[in-house]
Order: C-alpha cells, then structure tokens, then sequence
RNA sequence: GCGCGAUUAGCUCAGUGGUAGAGCGCUUGCUUCACACGCAAGAAGUCGCAGGUUCGAACCCUGCAUCGCGCACCA
C-alpha cells in the first residue's frame, strides 16, 4: 500500500470499495449456498422518497447485522426495493403536471397519467437506491424488488382473490375516512388524530310547535346544518323530556327536524343535545339507522358545500363555509354564543389536512388469522419484539381490531380485479382474468392499499429457491410508527399465506429528533441532509456517529457534533494503522508467546475483553453499546495506553515482537469494526496486507469475509500466559503514570519538557518496566533507587509502584507542597472513615455478601496503609 | 380518561442493590518523531420531588410533578 495521508480522505476510498464489491458479487445470496442461512428484508423506502436521517439509522443497522452475519460464516440474504407508495407517488406527479403543462390528470385520461407516473419512477424514482449505496448498505442489489413489478402485482391481485372467495374481502357502504385534498377513502391508520382549537358555537333551533321556544345545540360544525335529520337528546335528560316527539325548524334551508331520544348521547357535553348529521359523523351515522332517518350529503368529494338551497354557502370550502354559517346564524338570531374549544380531529396522513367522515362503497378486508398473529408474539413464541413493550401497542391493536377500508379513488397502484355487469352492476366477476366477454362489464377504477401489496413483502419478494433457503426470515428493523401499518399486517399475511411468521426478531428503532426534541420534518427544515454529512464526514463516520447515540429503542437527539466525533474515529484508526506503517516490516499474525511484554499480555486481555462486550451486545441488539465498547477499547486503551508504551520497545530488539502484537491487534480491531466502518476498514484490511495467507472466502478478497473474532480459550490464554496478574500489573503502571503526569501538571511543567523522575520502588522494577514509565511520563531519565534521599520540598506522589520523586532542585514552593499533600491526606481520612463508618455497622457484616464485606476491609487497609505513607511524606518536607 | 416511555455533570446519554460514569463542551499546558479530526492534567452531579422496603437505593415499591408518545372520547 502506498504511504497513508496524513489524515484520512473517504470519498475515493468508500467510491473505490462499494463499486469493486458490486463488481464482485461480493452482496449476492446464494440459495445453493451450504451456509446457514441469514436474512433481512429491507423495509422498502416510498419510490419518491429521498434518504432521511431515520433511513440512515435504520439502514446502517441491517447493514451492520449483515455484515456480522456474513463474518460469523452465514450466508446472507438482505433483500432491498422499494413501494410505490400510492397517493405520495401520485401526488408529485400530479404536482408537476400541474406545475409544467398547467394539467390534471383528468386531462390526460387514466391510461396516460399511469403512464407517465411509470416514466416519471424510471427517471427519478429509485434515487434513495442509489443513496443507500452511498451509506455501505451490503444489499443483493440483483434482488432488488419494487411492489409494482409484474410478478408482485399478480400476487396482490390474487391475494385480493382469494380473501374475497375466503369471504374475509366484501364491499360495503360504509363511513370511511374521507381525503378531501387526495380524494380517496383512507384506512384508520392513515388518519392522525390531532388537538385543534376550534370554536364551539350555540345554535337555537325554534320548537315548531311552541314559536318562540328554542332548543340550544352546541355543535362545531355549523356548515353542516343543512344536513341535519334530528335532534337528539339522552331519554333520561329531564331537561328535554318533554320535548321528545316534538319538531324544531332546522335553522339553515329551514325544514322540520324530529326530536329523538338516544342512549348514545352524553348530557354532559354542551347542552346535552346533539345535531344529527348521518352523512357526515360516524356517530350520527349509527343515530340515523337506528331511528331510520334520512340520510342528506351537503358536502362534495373535494371538501366544498353542496347545498343549492343555501346559496351564501353553496360551493364554499367546508371552512369557509364554517365561518359564514355562524355570521348568517347570528344575524338571524339563532346564534345564541360561540365560545373557544378543544377537540381532536383527524387529519390525513398524507395530504396533511382534516378528513371528512363520508358514506361511500368500498372494499373491506375482515384481517384473516388475528387470533394466531397475536400469539405470535411475545415471549415463547415465534416472534420477539425490542424493546419488549411494543408488544403490549401491537396486542392492543389486535384485540381492538377493526376492517380494513382497502380500495383507494386513485389511478396508481394495483387494480382492483373486480369487473361489474353492465347490465346488473350487482353482478361481479372477481378474478385475476377480465371476464370473457370484457365489452359487457366495466372494471372497478379503484386500486388496492399501498399496504395491502406490502403486507406481502418478506415472501412474494422471493422465488421458491430462495424462499425455501431464507424464508422465514431472521431480523426486521423498522421504525415502531408502522407497527399497525406494516408489522403486524406481514405478521397476518405470512401466517396466512406461508403458515410461519415471516421474520422472528422485529427491532425497532428510536425516532430521530432535532437538538429541540422535535421532530425531523421538511416543514421545519430542521432535517440534515444525510448525503451532505456523508459528504462532510464520510459514510463510515455518519454510520460511527450515529451508532453511538443510538440507543436501543430510545428516541435520539441529532447533533452533527456527534457525526464530527464519529469520523474523528475514522481518522484515529487511520492513523494508529499510519502509525504501525511507518515502523515498516511485513505484517505479522504470529505472537512469540515468549517475547510478551506486561503491556502485551494487558492490551491481549483487553482486546479479549472487547470481543466479548462487542459480540454480547450486538447479539442483544443494543448496537450503542458495541460502538461505545470498540470506542473505548480502540482509543482509550490501545491508542493512548498501549501504542505510546509500545514506543518504548520499538527502538530495542524487542520490536519484532511489538509489532506482531500490534498486527495482531489491530487485525482483530478491524474485524470488529467492519460492520459499523466498512470502507475504512476494508482499505486498511487489504493496505496493509491483513488479507495475506488467508484461505479463499475467509477474508482473502475482502474483510467481509474474515472471520468475526472469537474470544480467547483457556487454550489461548495458557499458550500465552495471561493471568489477571498481568492486568493488575499494568493497572498499577498506569497508575503511578498518571500521577506522575499529575506531579508535572501540578508544578507547571510544560508537558513537552523532559524531566528527570525518582521511583523508590515498593518491590523490584525491571529495567524495561522503567523503560515504559520513563517514555510515558516523557521523561529524559526514570532513576530507580531504594535509598533516594530527596531534598527538603520535593514533589512525591504515592503510587502503587512506590513513591514517586519530581526532583526540582528548590523551585518549590514548600508550603504550596505541604498543602497539596494536606488536601490529599484530607480526601484519604474522609474516605477511611466513610468505610470504617460502614465496617462499624454490625448489619452490614452480617448481611451483606461477603465478597462485598471484604472488598470493604480491604479497602479500609489499603487507605490506612495510604494515609500513613502521606503523613511521613509530608513530615519529611521538615 | 387509560397505557407506555423519559427525568443522572452545561449538553447528549450509559449505569437495575455495595466508593456516581462516558463522549462532547469548559479550564490549563503542549506543533512530545501516527493523529490539533490530536496529547496530557483538571473543574464540574442534593441521580425530578415526597414517602416506603433494605444493613445499604440512581437502581426495588407507592404517590406526585414535568416532558414526550400511543389509545379512547371528542356534538
């Protein structure tokens, strides 16, 4: 490898990789594979949609579970594509048709606006596959499946078949929820409840018989007078008991209306009356059958009135029309007040504006095996959900499930295979072939739920031959907003249609907020563009970045300061690779058992350790702690502690042994890293030579393929001799360095100056001990002496070595050294007392476990022993 | 109204019964022969509040408060 940069540079290097793993396949799922099989589905991203931060997080941990997955010798299937995403898809191009030939799409006719939609997805859909590549993602790019692929649609459509034959898919004229912007039916799911300040206004409405006698009605709806059929009161209310049976004037398009008594009514609310409105209230709705009551629409598709008797309100937006109906009331005296109020509405998910509940036909799904879907998940069951308590949401909703409203009035999207006879639209043929004789039936215009094609998803994505090797699959991550949407309808579908649960474990993320909280929208423009950060900090430093913060389930607060930090860690393994580059020599994977220093047995340990703590926590999902675990591991311990006292050995013949360490180090730290950094760590893997004498398909043609690092045996450890000992060796190492560093800090002594320290060893020290101290402590010479005499006022420090001298020949102030040791002796006697206080107390000793018990004693003779060595230091200043 | 989550250093968050932790930020010193995207040392916390259990509580229990999210109601 040509001589690394000073500091790292990802763009050529992560364009280099991710075309040369295409270029090999290295992605590709092989069903004939002998491996065990591991596999995810990619939750397809909308065809329109643009990578968001929540994509990056989701994506980078399927990416990092298959990448894992393939180094821990399986064969890995992560299946991409994307949804066509019903009204989003042809919203934009209704929008662009509008914007650029000043058209709808009625104007181009069925035919033509679906096709140009399919031109519009051939040119610009698709463009979050090619940002997902940027992000590393290791996808089976040649799987790549989109919920309108020919094949796919057959299924949807025949799914719709065989619901309808199993009698579970009927029509009905129900109250759906109403899109007045995208003009469709929309599912509940679709509909998001939001609190709205709004006002509540009292209409009078004139007893018929009784002129001049009013019933006072709170409603906030008055544009919808018009379409009152009844008034209706609880029959137990005193306060209207005797108006039942009576009639009132209808105070808009005058009429007589009917007072009725129903038990649906709450006394308590407003005036204890309610405006029957049938066409445009679920509840009223309910109301109106009941008493068979008339049922009058006063409203069009779109939102505005329809109400040719009331000509001042007669095609006006539905709010509008709001406004003017309350001024027309008052100025005819039937408004008795309006006060504020504070009601939740429904609002379309889409199109971001109230929905209209309205009578109309659809088709409704009874969901097929809820029962089983519900056992499906929870513990002893086929399914898990992490973080548990999602299950509790997705039982909730499956105890209270209701139909599913699953035609849509748009053109995109997959027909509904319903033809009505001409002659008798009664008569349906319902079947995946028109019927024979097409000129006498007209096919029903409406298409099917996005969702009701991405139920299907984790099976009808895949041939037989994969099916039968990677299905069912083994992770899903997705966001916990799709539970209803998704997760548990492809629970439903799998049970189904393949009698297995398609995925076993389901991860859900946390939601990306902004450093306010809130959350990331395009109206805010509070959302960073991820390609921009990949673009500032690399991908490998987004992905870095963003692990770190992402804890299991949590929501996370976005900072770029944390992707800054994530591609420092990019830079800091670069360089520690730079580092061992430059002190030459072939790379190394043999360790001499016998030429290994203390550090080496420490830093050996400790890289054991990692394994273990980054291996448990990506089996338990909890992807923050792994990348916490090699951050620590990597810097903390092998950079700061380990690669400066290996500068020590590297001038001496014990060189040839450090830098095998290092290899060996460093090639498990690669390892470990692959599935959060992939680019990085594939240059460095192949750079610096790690890929050598490596089998075929072990990480010879790329570090995908190399082996994920299994923590040392007994075996290992005995072959190596590394004992606890060794920790506790270099533990106490550190220790006297740091307060060496401390002495230095203390007395001003810039860290760059060489300086001449005393160790009066506790016990003996070899020489390439003091070796390590003296490079660490940056000192010109480390004297090891057991009979140094200091002179009066010489800086000490207790370590666990012995004491430590900074000789500064009378630039000490000897007070100022005789309080410092004042402070530290302090600090030690509070500590010694807090412990002998709890040594004191009889029910410790005889309560808590005696590991504790004695951790406690010792402690209590190591901060006496401690207390007498800075009493006779400070006396000896004189 | 019901349920779920959160509340720990200035910030973002770890920490599930035994001496309060990390990163950033801050202060100070350092172009020490991998890295200033860096090195070193340091300051900084009544663990939301109030009770309870326990020898011992950030951690377990009860209640409360604040913030967020679902679900239900919503004339």
């Amino acid at each position: 490898m040509a001589e690394l940069s000073k500091a790292y540079e990802p763009g050529a290097v992560e364009a280099k990789w991710y075309a040369h793993w295409l270029a090999e396949g290295f992605f590709q799922a092989d069903p004939a594979s002998p491996k065990p099989a591991y596999s995810i589905v990619m939750p397809p991203p909308n065809v329109t949609g643009l990578l968001t931060l929540g994509h990056v997080l989701n994506n980078t941990i399927q990416d990092i579970l298959a990448r894992w997955a393939r180094m821990s010798g399986k064969e890995v299937l992560w299946l991409p594509g994307t949804d066509h995403a019903g009204i989003a898809t042809q919203t934009v191009v209704e929008r662009q048709l509008r914007k650029e030939e000043k058209k709808t799409r009625h104007d181009l006719g069925r035919e033509e606006f679906v096709r140009r939609i399919w031109q519009w997805k051939e040119k610009h859909g698709g463009i979050i596959i090619e940002q997902l590549k940027r992000l590393g993602c290791s996808c089976d790019w040649s799987r790549e499946r989109f919920t309108m692929d020919e094949g796919y649609s057959r299924a949807v459509q025949s799914t719709f078949v065989d619901l309808y034959r199993k009698g579970l898919v009927y029509r009905g004229r129900r109250m759906v929820n109403w899109d007045p912007v995208a003009l469709t039916a929309l599912s509940d799911e679709e509909v998001i409840p939001t609190a709205q300040k709004s006002a509540l206004y009292y209409v009078r409405y004139e007893l018929l018989e009784e002129p001049g006698k009013f019933i006072e009605v709170a409603t906030t709806r008055p544009e919808t007078i018009m379409a009152d059929v009844a008034l209706a009161v609880h029959p137990q209310d005193e306060r209207y008991r005797s108006s039942l049976g009576k009639k009132v004037w209808r105070p808009l398009d005058r009429a007589p209306l009917p007072v009725i008594g129903d038990e649906a009514i709450d006394p308590e609310f407003g005036t204890g009356v309610l405006k029957v409105t049938p066409a445009h209230d679920k509840v009223d709705f309910e109301i109106g059958q009941r008493h068979s009551l008339p049922v009058i629409d006063v409203l069009h598709p779109n939102g505005t009135i329809n109400c040719p008797n009331v000509p001042e309100l007669d095609g006006l937006d539905r709010f509008v029309a709001r406004k003017k109906a309350g001024e027309m009331l008052a100025e005819k005296g039937l408004l008795a007040k309006e006060e504020p109020h504070e009601s939740t509405v429904g609002f379309s998910e889409r199109a971001g504006v109230p929905i209209e509940p309205r009578l109309s036909d659809q088709w409704f799904l009874k969901y097929p095996k809820v029962a089983q879907a519900r056992a499906a998940v929870g513990t002893g069951s086929a399914i898990h959900f992490r973080p548990d308590r999602w299950k509790n949401v997705y039982h909730h909703w499956l105890e209270n499930i209701q139909d599913w409203c699953i035609s849509r009035q748009l053109w995109w999207g997959h027909r509904i295979p319903v033809w009505y006879a001409k002659a008798d639209p009664t008569t349906v043929h319902v079947d995946l072939a028109p019927p024979n004789d097409p000129e006498n039936w007209r096919q029903d215009p409406d298409v099917l739920d996005t969702w009701f094609s991405s139920w299907l998803w984790p099976f009808e994505t895949m041939d037989d031959a994969t099916r039968a090797k990677f299905y069912p699959t083994n992770d899903l991550v997705t966001a916990p907003d799709i539970i209803f949407f998704w997760v548990a309808r492809m629970i439903m579908a799998g049970l189904e249609y393949t009698g297995e649960a398609p995925f076993s474990d389901v991860f859900f993320t946390g939601l990306i907020r902004d450093g306010q909280g809130r959350k990331m929208s395009k109206s805010l423009g509070n959302s960073p563009n991820p390609l921009d950060l990949i673009e500032k900090y690399g991908a490998d430093g987004l992905r870095f970045g963003l692990m770190r913060i992402a804890p299991s389930g949590q929501d996370i607060r976005f900072d770029e300061k944390q992707i800054e930090e994530g591609r420092n860690f990019a830079n800091k393994l670069w360089n520690a690779c730079r580092f061992r580059q430059m002190q030459g020599g072939e790379t190394e994977g043999e360790l001499n058992p016998a030429g290994l220093t203390s550090d080496d047995k420490w830093i050996l340990l400790r890289l054991d350790a990692a394994i273990r703590a980054v291996t448990q926590a990506l089996e338990e999902y909890n992807f923050s702690e792994a990348a916490q675990a090699l951050y620590r591991f990597f810097w903390s311990e092998f950079c700061d502690w380990y690669l400066e006292a290996s500068k020590a050995s590297l001038t001496t013949d014990r060189k040839a042994n450090s830098l095998a360490v290092i290899d060996f180090v460093l090639g498990h730290a690669l390892r470990l890293f692959h599935p959060f950094l992939p680019f990085i760590t594939e240059e460095l893997w192949n750079g610096m030579g790690f890929n050598r004498d490596l089998p075929a398909g072990q990480g010879a043609q790329s570090i995908q393929f190399a082996r994920w690092p299994d923590p040392f045996d007994d075996d290992f450890r005995q072959h190596y001799g590394l004992t606890p000992n060794d920790e506790e060796f270099a533990n106490a190492k550190f220790e006297t360095v740091v307060a060496g560093r401390r002495l230095r800090r203390d007395f001003n002594i810039a860290s760059n100056k060489r300086i001449l320290f005393v160790l009066k060893p506790a016990s003996p020290l070899a020489e390439d001990e003091a070796d390590v101290l003296r490079i660490l402590l940056n000192a010109e010479r480390l004297d090891l002496s057991h009979s140094y005499d200091p002179p009066k006022g010489t800086p000490t420090a207790l370590t666990p070595l012995g004491e430590l001298y900074l000789p500064l020949e009378g630039l000490v102030d000897l007070e100022a050294e005789r309080q410092r040791l004042g402070k530290e002796i302090a600090k030690t006697e509070a500590e010694l007392v807090t412990v002998r206080k709890k040594l004191a107390n009889e029910n410790f000793v005889a309560n808590a476990p005696a590991a504790v018990v004695a951790e406690h004693r010792q402690r209590e003779k190591d901060f006496a022993e401690r207390l007498k060595q800075l009493e006779r230091m400070r006396d000896s200043l004189g």
